[in-house]
DNA sequence: CTGAAAGCGCTAACAT
DNA sequence: ATGTTAGCGCTTTCAG
């Protein structure tokens, strides 16, 4: 049974194989490995017997192509970052008493490709997968060919099925913690206004300074753009000057660390001569020095909560349609009494 | 060119009605959207709008049946958990520059499973995927049906390329740390001896012991499975003695953590009462308390490091086919002198 | 209970 | 330059 004289790498096992092996034809043996009814015990034996010594298994392609059904729920993702990996991580160990297989997608581009939600839902639905979860969406399309989930999508809740964190509240968290420490010169650095997200967290901040009677200053607010790289401009902006404010609320964890980074370059001492708080929570957050102080959103539970909300929703059965989970403070070591409070 | 009215999910878009709207047939389109010769310039143009308009998205897994080039890599995981997570992101990085996309695959079993490798790579190879990357197989077939390239083989380096780090190395790095601290009653709490990882990192252990002259106690050698949740028990056996070590070598990060876990359901304060170092550096190890002490694999530069190797396999490049990266020390707060040293 | 045949959406010869 | 045709591996009627 064995095939090791072939020289190169050898062709899959395919179902004609299995077969002709057992010497029945390529429906018998698709009713058996989909435990279709009218198929004789003895026949079923031995065509599982041969599956089992040929190692065969059907191949996802053309499985989907044929039957609309495929057991595996897709998750798709501009990109591998550490938001999405949380996520990935929540829906992985969700899936597990499911029944489902997870297959998580993602072009290398980046977010500069825009429209890739569509692409890739239109690549992957219909076919392969029998729904999806889009992590942070910029288009989310009215009616898509199958069950969706949007995770944290940039336009807030829509038409779809949502799962997100309150970051509203978050964001109040943060400034109220800058502010019980003493600060008054508190920077902002947002991001991008088209996402709901960041509108939010501005929203909040700018709440929390209204209700402690603080102006905001609004040379102090500055705009990133969640990404750590892209976010430096915008930090240095804001800090190099004269006037520089005594803390930082930037809008996610990646900006956070950037604000850290220019001020190293600067040689400015965190939290001593600048207080720090991102959002999010991802682990990166606690491997800087100084460990950030940050806004946690649970991830992994928005990421797990996202990946039921799609099985119930494949199931037909009636759900809620919308799952915002709560944030919470948590100190670390870049925020401090301002020096001079 | 708005399709709202349409009441339920809307039919996907298939190349046939791209060809209908065009005036074309099918084989025209396919040939735009392949970018083959033999189209007019006016054909071309027209049947790009069209399929713009229609947002058409040709359909993985119909194409990857009939082309053997998908264009899309995959990298197969029996569980999203930190350890594969870091790699992805890794390999997500790695793959921006290449063209190709990236598509990750588990089912919810975990390495319960066994023959996960194999069964997930007959699903997609072959069809949906031009190559793949397989994280801590256990069983490696000798010729796949697709390019693949392995991390952290749990058999060791085989025929197949691999990416994996130094595990002995690390091992020395860590119980050497332990010595110089002091310490010379040192547990070490193993992973599954059937995993190549895990007897080099025994190995080391023992190597940096007889270095030192001091002796292995076996009673003080356990035995963890690389999981948080199975090796609490075994870490309590070496614990839970009036002769308890006053450090200990967990295999990974994960089992640390589990010995952290019984520390403190013990009563024991860590690093007072009892050192205690890991080995990986996934994230979750700088947030446990206190911040664990471990041996840091490069995670992310074996991903992007497998990556290349694929891509290379792919395009038949000679490439070395071992790649074998170097682990580092990362002291934290777990460990510290002995009590009485 | 089993097999022959059609076809899922697409690509790749081969005609025209 | 374009269209016709024949499958890729599988599921699914529908006959036998």
């Amino acid at each position: 049974m064995s095939y090791d004289h072939r020289v190169d790498s050898l062709p899959r096992v395919k179902m004609a194989d299995v077969a002709r092996t057992a010497g029945v034809s390529v429906a018998t043996v698709s009713k058996v490995v989909n435990g279709r009814y009218g198929v004789s015990q003895r026949t079923l034996e031995r065509v599982q017997e041969v599956i089992a010594d040929l190692g065969y298994e059907a191949s996802l392609g053309a499985r989907s192509l044929r039957s609309y059904r495929t057991n595996v729920l897709g998750i798709l993702v501009a990109e591998f970052e550490p938001f999405s990996a949380e996520l990935l991580k929540g829906a992985g160990t969700a899936v597990t008493a499911t029944g489902y297989e997870l297959l998580a997608y993602s072009g290398g581009g980046g977010s500069a490709e825009v429209g890739w939600e569509r692409r890739y839902l239109s690549r992957l639905s219909g076919t392969l997968i029998d729904g999806a979860i889009i992590v942070t969406p910029t288009v989310v399309e009215a009616r898509p060919g199958v069950p969706v989930v949007a995770v944290d999508p940039h336009a807030g809740p829509t038409g779809l099925p949502t799962v997100d964190s309150d970051n509203l509240a978050g964001a109040v968290l943060a400034t109220r913690h800058l502010l019980e420490l003493g600060h008054r010169r508190i920077a902002f650095l947002g991001g991008r206004p088209d996402l709901a997200s960041a509108r939010l967290r501005d929203q909040g901040f700018r709440s929390a300074m209204a209700d402690a009677g603080v102006p905001v200053d609004e040379t102090l607010v500055g705009m990133g753009d969640y990404r750590r790289g892209a976010s430096q401009e915008p930090a240095r902006a804001l800090l190099d000057r004269p006037d520089r404010p005594t803390a930082v609320f930037a809008a996610n964890d990646l900006s956070a660390l950037a604000v850290l980074d220019v001020a190293q370059a600067l040689g400015l001492e965190v939290p001593e001569d600048l207080s720090v708080i991102g959002f999010d929570n991802v682990p990166e957050s606690a491997l800087s020095s100084p460990p950030l102080t940050t806004v946690a959103q649970p991830l992994q539970a928005m990421g797990a909560a996202a990946l039921h909300l799609l099985v119930d929703l494949i199931a037909g059965t009636d759900v809620q349609t919308h799952r915002r989970l709560p944030t919470e403070l948590v100190p670390r070591a870049s925020t401090a009494r301002p020096r001079q409070g």
